[in-house]
DNA sequence: CTCTCCCT
């Protein structure tokens, strides 16, 4: 043997079960090929598949080999829960306590330290990190993980990193590396747009999926899942578990109901079946259930929403039903209105669903459509920042100085009307200035983007001490800004109604939402008391949160803290500051139309309004289904709209006499 | 006479 050269260390010790474990995950084989080219380039593409071990094992790879020692390796995820398991397993596997060398950061919790070096985050997470540090300093690699599932906050994250990683570069310091990591979808777009980055193409692992096409086009896709899944319960063994997508929380109430009938009176020798709804708004309890198994010679059979389909991931599933029908928001900018619609998957979609069933053994996958249907869906669902109101975007990409918003370098770029829209609602709220083409932040809107809010919910926090119900509108934002705390199942409708009437106000829902929390806090959050009232102890645990964190922000902007205890005028008045621009009139015909647009609008069966026709109301958000409705209604006093934005309702009256 | 889903 020759000599060692000068300085060598000596041999490493064996490798322990663990680095083993680890060296024999596929994506190893990866390797030394991505970190040849991380160490030259500043950007690379990565695509595998789930299972192919790349989110916990690559920024290991980075950090092993000494990538990025000058700063923090970032992780990001779409999901909260991501996030935290993810950074769990990766301290596990370096043997560190979590929080040490790796760590996590999600909203309400953060869990690195000094020495933390690799740090998983939520994507919104990071992107509002950049507002107070749009270089992304701390960072010396940003993986941009599951880019595939193109989340707004990813999407703006893209371009963010790519004009950090330029700007860094130019000024000739702390290079920025930039990781995408993505199933095998939008690989050239990725590419292009990073500066024609090199590709790498990882092994996954997932187990065979036989996928079974309808061989006529279904007219009724609900009949066509029961028959599926009966079909399959005479059949396939006891043990084996089937999961049906299907679009909403109505539709998959009425179709447990009628499993569970069916179920009861089926020939003698067939399995006993187990049926269990999933979706997002169902309590935490429930949801849980999904996860146990089902009685020795009972199915399980999960009817769920998309939740399934990416967070909620279920042991077991042998069976994939797949209806091929998604409700889903889409964006309309000529009316500005957000229409949610049942409506066809991607095929990107559909495989993803497909792949449910394949994640601990080989499975297989009934699709409710035939080969030919499926050729035609869309290859991909539309990017978010395509579908969405772009307010908080074009506030947040303020808030980092980007230096022209309104040609911001986007991958997919929205519609120029959609952009539009957003800045004229910033500018109604006084949230940016307009000169030739230039938008710029007002002193206003600079504050409105210290809030994880939307613009809206900023101003009137903002607005708040003037009318001296700071606490007050705190708690509203709060309730308004999480999925709603309000658990109405549909079969025990009378029930929740009588349980509800000591809560309502005549005045709408935020002061009816504000009796809520006040009752629930005079019982010191107790679960028995959200169990009895029909609320949602998750999402009411979540609202004291979201307060605390509000809070604290107004406190560090100086914003003097009053409560206007029964004045609940001075609320309204306040709220209307805000909610101007979404207001509607009863017309001589009992409908309402709104003042903006003359758009006939109606009030939602789930607002405490809902029987009664008030001349003039605000409305938190429009949001077209069946009709066009206005969720979380206020009653309020033309002349209290006037004296709060009195330009625009000038504008308004010529517009009118013209 | 009714609300896919995630996130700061």
């Amino acid at each position: 043997m020759l000599l060692a050269p000068p300085g060598a260390k000596r041999q490493p010790p064996a490798p322990s079960a663990g680095e083993m474990q680890r060296r024999s995950l596929p994506i190893f084989q990866a390797r030394g090929p991505l970190l040849s080219q991380l160490r030259s380039l500043d950007s690379a593409i990565l695509i595998g598949e789930t299972g192919s071990g790349k989110t916990t094992q690559i920024p290991q790879y980075l950090y092993e080999a000494g990538i990025g020692r000058q700063g923090i390796i970032a992780v990001t995820q779409p999901r909260r829960v991501a996030a935290i398991s993810l950074a769990t397993r990766v301290s596990d596997e370096k043997k560190t306590e979590l929080g040490k060398l790796v760590g996590y950061t999600v909203r309400f919790e953060d869990f690195t330290s000094e020495e933390t070096r690799i740090k998983f985050l939520t994507d919104g997470m990071l992107l509002r990190e950049a507002i107070g540090d749009p270089l992304l300093r701390k960072y010396s690699v940003v993986i941009l993980d599951e880019a595939h599932e193109r989340t707004i906050h990813t999407d703006v994250l893209f371009g963010v990193v790519k004009a950090a990683l330029k700007k860094r570069k130019d000024l000739g310091k702390f290079p920025l590396k930039v990781v995408i990591m993505s199933a095998t979808m939008d690989v050239d777009q990725f590419s292009q747009y990073f500066n024609r980055a090199p590709v790498l193409y990882l092994e996954g692992r997932q187990h065979p999926i036989q996928i079974f096409y309808t061989k006529q086009p279904q007219s009724d896709y609900l009949q066509a899942a029961l028959v599926s899944v009966f079909q399959i319960h005479q059949e396939a063994p006891s043990s084996q578990d089937i999961l049906v997508f299907l679009t909403g929380q109505e539709e998959i109430e009425a179709m447990t109901k009628t499993c569970r009938d069916i179920a009861k009176h089926l020939p003698d020798g067939c399995p006993q079946m187990v049926v269990m709804p999933l979706y997002a708004s169902l309590p935490y309890t429930q949801q849980l259930r999904v996860f146990q198994a089902a009685p020795k010679g009972y199915r399980k059979v999960i009817l769920s929403t998309n939740i399934a389909e990416t967070s909620i991931t279920i042991a077991g599933i042998k069976y994939v039903v797949d209806t091929g029908m998604v409700k889903a928001k889409k964006f309309s900018p000529e009316s500005g209105l957000e229409v949610l619609a049942v409506q066809r998957v991607s095929k990107a979609q559909a495989w993803q669903r497909t792949g449910r069933a394949g994640r601990e053994d080989s499975g297989i996958c009934y699709r409710l459509y035939t080969e030919d249907e499926f050729e035609k869906f869309d290859k991909m669902t539309i990017p978010e920042i395509q579908r969405c109101n772009l307010a908080s975007v074009m506030l947040q990409l303020l808030a980092l100085r980007i230096p022209n918003v309104l040609t911001f370098d986007f991958m997919s770029k929205p519609s120029p009307d959609a952009i539009q829209a957003a800045i004229e609602q910033l500018d109604l709220l006084g949230a940016v200035d307009r000169k030739e083409d230039q938008v710029t932040l007002t002193p206003l809107g600079r504050k409105m983007a210290a809030f994880p809010l939307e613009p809206k919910f900023s101003k009137t926090i903002l607005m708040s001490p003037k009318f001296h119900c700071t606490e007050e509108i705190l708690t509203i934002v709060s309730l308004l800004s999480v999925d709603s705390i309000l658990y109405n199942p549909p079969s025990r409708r009378d029930e929740v109604q009588s349980v509800r009437k000591k809560f309502i106000s005549s005045e709408g829902d935020h002061l009816t939402l504000l009796n809520i929390y006040r009752a629930f806090k005079n019982v010191s959050g107790n679960k028995e008391w959200c169990r009895e009232n029909f609320v949602n102890n998750r999402n009411m645990m979540l609202v004291l949160d979201v307060r605390a964190q509000l809070r604290d922000i107004c406190l560090k902007l100086s914003l003097p803290i009053e409560s206007s205890r029964s004045d609940t005028g001075n609320i309204r008045r306040c709220l209307a500051h805000s909610l101007f621009m979404n207001t509607a009139e009863l017309q001589p015909d009992g409908t309402y139309a709104t003042v903006d647009s003359h758009q006939l609008v109606a009030i939602h069966p789930s607002s405490v309004l809902f029987h009664c026709k008030p001349a003039c109301v605000m409305y938190n958000e429009l949001l077209h289904t069946n009709k066009c409705y206005m969720r979380d209604l206020c009653v309020v006093d033309a002349d209290w709209l006037y004296d709060a934005a009195p330009d625009y309702f000038r504008r308004k009256l010529r517009a009118a006499k013209n």
